[in-house]
DNA sequence: GAATTATTTCGGTAGTTGGCAAATTAGCGA
DNA sequence: TCGCTAATTTGCCAACTACCGAAATAATTC
């Protein structure tokens, strides 16, 4: 839960994840989405792995990387928690 | 929004949050719980206050802390953001 | 096995972060 | 104003992070 939250602490991340909202990309084409070396680009998706946002498969000489929509929801529940259980005294 | 992001990435200014949703709590108080200097704790303080996600008020010598819920709930809406939108082939 | 394409790993650098102790600011009461 | 307590700011350092280009790895095709 840790390298979630430190996963979605960069933009570049972020925005990897915003991409593949819509549809898998491969690592090559996202990193023709940013002003960023491919190196660069690739020790992005080695956080979001490792924080298990995103999944990689290999796909001959490619690799395609897609969303884990239950890391996503078990970080939403988490910060969600912090909301529930708040007791106020005014309001 | 980023600073938000940022604010949430550290497990201590993490656990500042889970403290203060049950109650306001002063900046001693805080650090007590903590092993950590108050200087460092102020600095944590600093950030989450840049990120708006606590409101800190002066009481006499001492400065109470709160949670802001409202962004809370804009950090929420946007990891959901990311769930939202997608658009599934299979499944 | 050599050439091609796609991606990752490695070595290095600049900037940022979290930590502390010491100095500073702020409010309060005698 | 002085002394006390609470909290923040400052200066410094070690560890980490994002970034790059070059070299290495992986799968494919000839």
């Amino acid at each position: 839960m840790n390298d979630v939250f430190r996963a979605f602490g960069d933009p570049t991340r972020r925005e990897i994840l915003r991409l593949l909202r819509r549809r898998d990309m491969s690592a090559g084409e996202l990193a023709e989405r940013f002003p960023l070396a491919k190196s660069t680009l690739s020790g992005h998706f080695n956080v979001l792995k490792h924080a298990r946002l995103v999944v990689a498969e290999r796909r001959g000489t490619t690799m395609v990387y897609s969303l884990n929509l239950s890391a996503l929801e078990e970080a939403i529940a988490a910060v969600m928690g912090l909301l529930e259980t708040r007791r106020r005294k005014k309001e």
